[in-house]
RNA sequence: GGCAAGGUAGCUCAGCUGGUUAGAGCGCAGCACUCAUAAUGCUGAGGUCGGGAGUUCAAGUCUCCCCCUUGCUACCA
């Protein structure tokens, strides 16, 4: 019907970006499960609802993860995103699109948002000035400086404030500052940056923030920034900076925080074009579909601040609902490596049902932000006795009775106030997904299942089956049992779809939200087969094992960014080929034989050897990361591969004037390219 | 240090704008049942609602002080 149809509310959900610079951990997957649960409702409720999410894929610490990984950028996102969209479909997160924030729909949006920014007179630029790492020829964010507290004196402290005693400062007052990238003393470097003119949107924010797409405790939250007024927002960074490049602002690029949430657009529209929507029918200003970002706590500002300020500003709607969640615990205490409490998604999966972990997050869900605690005792104890004790075991025990009598139901209801009851939870239940307060949801849902266990044992078909003149009373009994049954499994799909989905087929009909609560008459059932196992300790500690493991692993990883040790190096797993090139491509490399005239040890480097080459008359000095492998005396007088027309790169000991060719992992092993005899410095190498 | 949210039975949590003997699930004890994945039902024990003071006829629920937890922010009021 026409007037049923105008009712379906158009939907797009988000969840935010996971950084493409680690594995996702478990409370990642609370904030996908939580919007998962969401999206599924809608869609069972007969919305149209679009999942998107995407990697984010931008910034200097993913360009320093790369390199330190000896990966191109692009690889290692790539890598990264294969993982996390592993992890999604293993967790049964339904994104309807998963992209990356390093595509070309992302960069074409976040250049025509700058532009209309500017349009406006949002963008303005002015000279900061910041620390600089003169060795690597980068800008340095303050969690990559350290140094002695410059009041307490205590070593090894970040840019910003000492871990020690409290104090906070800025990174140039720090006493013998180090880049922690290169080793090297910062130096001050003025630069040009642009900004967004926030402070422009605190009075629409102010209005915004308080129209009711926050919860009221984020309102709140950010009335106190609002109240004291907003600064302008820093939105680029200098090269290099793996992201996109600012249009006419050669050598500038988007801080990641600018194009990430253009990242949900470009998702959407990345899914758009290949299924002939119109992404725009979302974002644009008089849409009528609604706009849902699901994120957590800690990201706030940016998803109810900059982000509807920037869409104000650029023409676009704002969110309907920025819907904020709290963090995971685990145990108690927070998630951290340090802690041991780090639970990788991975390690999780490899030893546990995802629906485990779904239910138990959702019987805790609220829609507030308080933090949300995995406690692994509870967790055991919470899905046997619920899932398992409790609403799979009301068809376990009255589906035999069923098969038993020729699985077909009865023909009538054998308690029609019972039935009546759970009619009358369907729209409390609907009510608490939609509010997203999934634990009342749940609650609700388990106690009619106590309810219908309850009516069984009252009746306790089991006893009358001894008495065969009452066979139609024990069916009439148990077909109740099996449409209860069907009921609660409906309504708990949108946490359990394997589960929901195994049911279905023992019921043998699709379940469907509308007709849960209408009763199968006369319907042939499938045999019952368990649907849902019990969780054993055993497993949950050998989850748990392995995390340690994994985090012993992380720890090591970041201690020694370049450690020497790694066990197999597998070149072809490590770094994939490179994308396929054309012979002039290659022809614009001058590689050339060069003799080693000269290898010394530059003083105050630690893996730099200074190389004086000769090129058939021509003299080249080349500074290679080659000390952690070779003695300078081994190398003088031999043979190698240098690339002759590569632009010289000032470095903090001179200027270098070339590469010299090297393979290997790093640290021992490490090998330079040496051509067989005969070869003479200045041939060129084709 | 400031701000925010919390501190309710062994565990995980409900308790709306203050109102009769403070609730649920799990766990525990006893009983029943034995259809069901040692599942289920009934009964019971267990809490001075973080501590203290106050307002009120009446406070877990309001006010003030203190303690503890978590998060944000930070030596600046």
């Amino acid at each position: 019907m026409s007037q049923s149809r105008s009712l379906v509310r158009n939907i797009l959900v988000t969840s935010a970006l996971p950084y493409a610079n680690g594995s996702l951990h478990l409370g990642h997957i609370l904030e996908y499960t939580q919007t998962d649960i969401w999206a599924r409702f809608q869609r069972a409720r007969g919305n149209s609802c679009l999942y998107v999410c995407a990697d984010d894929a931008h910034g200097t610490a993913i360009m320093l993860k790369a390199a330190q990984l000896g990966l191109a950028p692009e690889q290692h996102i790539a890598n990264m995103q294969a993982e996390h969209q592993q992890d999604f479909a293993d967790f049964l997160i339904d994104v309807d699109n998963y992209h990356s924030s390093h595509s070309q729909e992302n960069r074409e949006l976040s250049a025509m948002m700058y532009r209309r920014l500017r349009a406006n007179g949002h963008i303005v630029s002015r000279t900061i000035t910041q620390a600089f790492d003169p060795e690597k020829q980068l800008f340095l964010a303050d969690r990559y400086i350290k140094g002695s507290c410059p009041r307490c004196g205590a070593a090894d402290q970040y840019g910003d404030n000492c871990e020690s005693c409290g104090a906070t400062y800025s990174s140039n007052e720090l006493i013998d500052p180090v880049s922690t990238i290169s080793g090297a003393t910062p130096v001050a470097k003025e630069s040009e940056h642009f900004f967004f003119t926030l402070s422009k949107f605190g009075d629409f924010l102010k209005c915004w923030t308080r129209s009711g797409p926050l919860q009221n405790e984020v309102a709140n939250k950010l009335a106190e920034w609002l109240d004291e007024g907003l600064q302008e927002w820093d939105i680029s960074r200098d090269a290099p900076y793996f992201g996109f490049e600012i249009p006419d602002a050669p050598g500038k690029y988007f801080y990641v925080w600018l194009d990430a949430p253009i990242g949900y657009m470009a998702s959407l529209k990345n899914y758009c074009d290949q299924h002939g929507l119109d992404w725009q029918q979302y974002w644009s200003k008089d849409s009528s579909a609604e706009v849902h970002h699901f994120i957590g706590k800690d990201i706030v500002n940016f998803h109810a601040l900059f982000w509807p300020a920037v869409l104000e500003s650029a023409n676009f709607r704002t969110p309907t609902q920025v819907c904020v969640h709290g963090f995971l615990t685990v145990n108690g205490k927070k998630m951290s490596k340090s802690r041991g409490t780090f639970i990788n998604a991975r390690d999780y999966l490899q030893h546990l049902d995802p629906e485990y972990l779904r239910y138990y997050l959702a019987a805790k869900l609220t829609a507030g932000i308080d933090d949300i605690d995995l406690n692994l005792e509870d967790f055991i104890a919470r899905v046997n006795s619920d899932l398992v004790g409790k609403l799979v075991n009301i068809a376990s025990r009255t589906a035999r009775f069923v098969n038993q009598s020729g699985s077909v139901l009865a023909s009538e209801m054998a308690d029609m106030v019972l039935w009546q009851q759970f009619v009358d939870a369907a729209p409390r239940i609907e009510e608490f997904y939609e509010a997203r307060e999934y634990s009342r949801a749940m609650r609700e849902i388990m106690a009619l299942a106590d309810m219908a266990n309850a009516w069984i044992a009252e009746r306790a078909p089991w006893a009358l089956a001894k008495d065969a003149a009452k066979a139609h009373e024990v069916l009439a009994i148990c077909s109740q049992g099996v449409n209860l049954f069907r009921a609660l499994i409906t309504w708990i799909a949108p946490v359990l779809p394997q589960t929901a989905a195994k049911a279905a087929t023992f019921l043998n009909t699709e379940l469907c939200w509308q007709t849960a609560t209408r009763p199968l008459f006369n319907h042939k059932i499938n045999t019952f087969t368990p649907l849902l196992k019990r969780l054993e300790k055993a497993q949950v500690d050998a989850m748990m094992d392995a995390a340690q493991k994994t985090l012993t692993q992380l720890r090591a990883l970041d201690k020694t960014p370049d450690a020497t040790d790694k066990p197999q190096f597998k070149p072809l797993a490590t770094e994939a080929i490179a994308a396929e090139i054309q012979f002039e491509d290659f022809a614009k490399i001058d590689l050339r034989i060069a003799l080693i005239v000269k290898a010394e040890e530059v003083e105050g480097a630690d893996k730099l050897l200074k190389l004086t080459l000769d090129l058939d008359g021509e003299t080249r000095q080349v500074f290679a990361g080659i000390k952690s492998a070779y003695n300078p005396q081994d190398i003088e007088g031999k043979h190698t591969v240098m690339v002759a027309n590569l632009a010289p790169r000032k470095m903090r000991f001179g200027v270098s004037e070339g590469m010299v060719l090297a393979a290997g992992p790093g640290g021992k092993e490490l090998w330079i390219l040496e051509p067989h005899p005969g070869a003479k410095p200045g041939m060129r190498v084709m």
